[in-house]
RNA sequence: GGGCGUUUAGCUCAGUUGGCUAGAGCACCGCCCUUACAAGGCGGGGGUCGAGGGUUCGAGUCCCCCAACGCCCACCA
């Protein structure tokens, strides 16, 4: 016996751990099909579950359960990401705690408590995925520090740097102070900051007055070690060549021509930091200017001796600008806003700083991923994402790729201590090759994490082992993730794929929006505008956010989600199982064949459903083909509930016992239910399988049974005729006021003989007793119902008021000569009879006769009222 | 400074290559506990498709321009 209501709770862990045991999950169910491949985004390691987890997960559990039910041995592999300076945090805040820094502990012992961290903590968001039932294979779970991916690592440096391709050089990077690493370009988010521009004399040292520069940064005054101006710029022509004194520091100082220099903001001259600027750092490198570094790695003034010294770079600004003020080498300062790089992770303002760090030379691999899109071999859906990547990937300048960290593969290269020389290998370096000294020291650092990810695709399908599943897999079918990390990951993953694949790592890159507020905001828990999916899940289940998600995320576009969405989804789920419901308990429909079992010969009502149904079912495959999933579920939503449950479902009500056609609609309702089942199924997969349980004999799981053929039926003209008069029935019910219980006598018209199912449908669906009959005198009025091959009248008589029937007429009188006059003057138009398809024509014509005929018979109504 | 997106019913959004009277969910109004579901059924009201111009027999849809909002990128210190 089921329960009046769906109660997800009693079900879903059930049919979780029912799939996962029983190796549904395996695209070894399939062990013939073709293979089709989603690798998942691998969530941080500490991460939990929000909600565009959800949303990316919906979307490729969607994909993958049915091209699982469709026969492909279908692979969603999962994994987490070890996250550097996420988990380092993670472990350095437990510490703090204690009162201790990772330094106190010691590499060893802190990678150690990293690791304990991860076995205690780390599945977290593993159990998570199992909440939201994603179908991934748990068997091929990876980790980006598994041994097998730590060799792939290992080996992509090695080879990068054999080929010239990894580099160790001294740069400008941009450094956290909080984090005290080295971060990618990508890894800081500019953001709005109402700075000011300071401008500082410096006088020539021959005395022949001053030469103004504009600054927002007055504290690198003290690394300066040239100005510079344009070469075009006649304002300053004198000046190149000469030498100025620098404020405070009492150095003198070249005044250089360079073509970076902007003719027309600030002053025109620049004061140049070599060692704090990335643009001064190339100025500086034309010019031949010593780099002096004036901050250091926690963003403290490191000038020996000088009253900065050990200063914070912000109370230095403020310090040296009053120092400046002293002495009179200010001239002004303007408010000037403008944007100011912050560390993705910890929000720190970042420091452009000289050091030495490791390089990936990205130059020679973009020209394959670009083409590799540009020719199709992997697509962007939305397209348009393919034009970000691309301005992307022409732009893109070398990657840091070494992080001041302890939790990430280390870098493969051992300085030795005696010669100088680099060993980068395989193999952990024991003698100098060079010299022959053991005194080898391995670098301190490690990579970036998206290192590891860019090779997730192949690293975690066992390259560069020549596995069965890299050969199976390899490349992967589909791609899908947020349009935030494009180019984090997607481009780099495209860039490593083909440099060592020698292929694509997927064909096709959905992706999709961020889930947003009610006001479009994003959500985030310090906003406090975040729905955690987990508390949705508790309160309406997994199926309903899950279908919420998916009905709301039209391709490419941000969802705004609020619970409105989601009690929706459970109402329909609500919806579905009580349709099942009556179905099994009173309809008797069970053991219905998991394959096949349309009926050979069935009634008028099962082959309008099940035309229906074979429409449907080919629309969405369509859809889905096209991945849009909210479409498709749109579509499928609305079938399910407008028409097999409002329409069929109330239509086989009147199904006997003794009925002919009994056994066929019986038949059809169990078909029909199963396949709808089977199409929700990918989107709500636990209400799904817990009503296929019911249905079916148990012997099979929905899961993995077979996606549902496309049906082919012709629609007899009957129902759309019967639909239409019932339809006319109850508006005429409604807008009469005439109770329910209340009988109406309908009298029928048909053109031909009319079979008694189709009168006792009508009697059935719209609580009226008609009957069949010739058109009837007016007495008072009648109303006149009309639909192809019918029509029928409802005498007015004593039924009701003729004043309250007249103001109906006239009302649609006048929209029919409305839209009648709209049709005859597009036809009075020699061009559009001329110029437009012949079908369009012949359809207008069509309309304009229908719309005459029904006009002159309504008007012949309205005359007989009286 | 570039690039992209959005603007359609009270709200949130669909609307594919131009072609029946522009749709859905929620909200709203009326009637109804009819052998599953009141977390439901039946019926209804509500939109000059952001502004302007153009192409076309025909434009929510294609082109141009404008406006508002949002996002991404950018070494003008």
């Amino acid at each position: 016996v089921m329960h009046a209501t769906y109660q997800p709770k009693d079900v879903e862990a059930r049919w979780y751990k029912v799939w996962e045991e029983s190796g549904s999950f395996r695209p070894e169910v399939n062990p013939d099909g073709e293979p089709y491949c989603i690798v998942i985004p691998p969530p941080n390691v500490t991460g939990v579950l929000h909600m565009g987890h959800a949303l990316d997960h919906a979307i490729q559990d969607v994909i993958i359960r049915r091209k699982r039910m469709q026969g492909y041995a279908a692979l969603w592999l999962p994994g987490t990401d070890h996250a550097g300076i996420a988990t380092q945090n993670v472990v350095e805040r437990e510490l703090r705690i204690e009162g201790l820094t990772r330094h106190d502990v010691g590499r060893e012992a802190f990678i150690e408590q990293v690791w304990a961290w991860k076995a205690k903590s780390g599945n977290t968001i593993s159990n998570q995925m199992r909440k939201l039932g994603d179908s991934t294979d748990w068997t091929r779970e990876r980790f980006t520090f598994d041994e097998g991916l730590s060799q792939a690592v290992r080996k992509v440096f090695v080879d990068l740097y054999d080929n010239g391709l990894m580099y160790r050089a001294n740069r400008i990077i941009n450094w956290c102070p909080r984090c005290h690493t080295a971060l990618s370009e990508i890894e800081v988010e500019h953001e709005d900051d109402p700075g000011e521009l300071t401008y500082i004399r410096y006088p020539f040292v021959d005395g022949s007055g001053f030469v103004t520069v504009a600054t927002t940064r007055p504290e690198t005054m003290l690394g300066d070690t040239a100005i510079a101006v344009n070469p075009e710029d006649e304002r300053y022509a004198d000046a190149v060549g000469k030498t100025v004194m620098l404020p405070l520091m009492d150095r003198e100082i070249p005044v250089v021509a360079d073509d970076a220099v902007e003719l027309d903001f600030g002053t025109g001259a620049v004061k140049v930091t070599p060692a704090h600027d990335p643009l001064d750092f190339e100025i500086g490198q034309r010019h031949d200017l010593e780099p002096i570094i004036v901050i250091d790695t926690e963003a403290k003034i490191t000038v020996d001796g000088g009253e900065f010294f050990g200063m914070d770079r912000f109370e230095a600004r403020e310090a040296v600008r009053s120092r400046l003020r002293e002495i009179d080498a200010i001239e002004k300062i303007e408010e000037h806003p403008h944007s100011v790089g912050h560390c993705s992770r910890c929000h720190t303002v970042v420091e452009p700083l000289l050091s030495l760090q490791w390089f990936v030379k990205v130059d020679p691999l973009v020209g394959p991923a670009i083409d590799a899109v540009k020719d199709g071999r992997t697509r962007f859906v939305p397209k348009r994402w393919e034009n970000n990547y691309f301005y992307w990937m022409e732009n893109l300048r070398d990657w840091c790729v070494s992080r001041q960290l302890w939790w990430g593969h280390r870098i493969p290269a051992w300085y030795c201590q005696d010669c100088d020389e680099t060993i980068v290998s395989m193999e952990d370096a024991v003698t100098c090759p060079s010299c022959g000294s053991s005194k080898l020291v391995q670098d301190e650092d490690v990579l970036d994490t998206w290192f590891s990810s860019a090779l997730w695709p192949f690293s975690t399908l066992g390259w560069p082992e020549e596995t069965d599943d890299l050969a199976k897999y390899y490349p992967t079918t589909t791609l899908v993730t947020g349009f935030d990390i494009i180019f984090f990951w997607v481009a780099r993953m495209m860039k490593m794929a083909l440099q060592f694949t020698d292929s694509v790592p997927f064909t096709d890159i959905v992706i999709h929006g961020m889930v947003r507020d009610m006001a479009g905001k994003k959500m985030s828990k310090s906003t406090g505008n975040a729905l955690d999916p987990l508390e949705l899940i508790d309160e309406y289940g997994a199926d309903s956010v899950r279908l919420a998600l998916i009905q709301s995320a039209a391709p490419g576009h941000d969802i705004p989600l609020n619970t409105d969405w989601i009690d929706a989804s459970r109402r329909f789920g609500n919806k579905l199982w009580n349709a099942m419901r009556f179905a099994v308990e009173f309809m008797d429909v069970s053991g219905v064949p998991a394959d096949g079992g349309y009926p050979d010969d069935p009634g008028p009502e099962d082959a309008w459903i099940l035309s229906r149904l074979g429409a449907v079912t080919a629309e969405f495959d369509d859809l889905l083909d096209e991945y849009r999933l909210s479409d498709a579920y749109g579509l499928l939503y609305n079938f399910a509930w407008s028409e097999v449950f409002d329409w069929y479902l109330e239509m086989a009500k009147s199904l006997t016992e003794d009925d002919q056609r009994a056994a066929s609609m019986r038949q059809t309702l169990g078909v029909v239910l199963r396949d709808v089942l089977k199409l929700f199924h990918p989107a709500t997969p636990f209400v799904t399988e817990e009503l296929w349980d019911s249905l079916g004999d148990g012997s099979t799981l929905i899961i993995t049974s077979t996606w549902p053929q496309v049906p082919e039926f012709a629609a007899p003209e009957s129902v759309d005729s019967l639909q239409r008069i019932v339809s006319d029935i109850r508006r005429f019910r409604s807008q009469h006021h005439i109770a329910n219980k209340a009988d109406v006598p309908v009298i029928v018209a048909p053109s031909d003989d009319l079979p008694d199912w189709w009168l006792n449908q009508v009697a059935s669906l719209s609580n009226s007793q008609p009957t069949i009959g010739e058109r009837p005198e007016p007495v008072a009025g009648h109303t006149r119902l009309s639909a192809p091959g019918v029509e029928a009248y409802i005498p007015l008589a004593g039924l009701v008021d003729v004043d309250a029937e007249r103001p109906r007429l006239e009302k649609a009188i006048s929209e029919i000569e409305a839209n009648l006059s709209k049709s005859n003057a597009k036809l009075q138009n020699a061009n559009f009879v001329d110029r437009a398809p012949e079908d369009i024509v012949a359809a207008e014509r069509a309309r304009v006769d229908d719309m005459e005929r029904e006009l002159a018979k309504q008007r012949t109504l309205l005359a007989e009222l009286g």
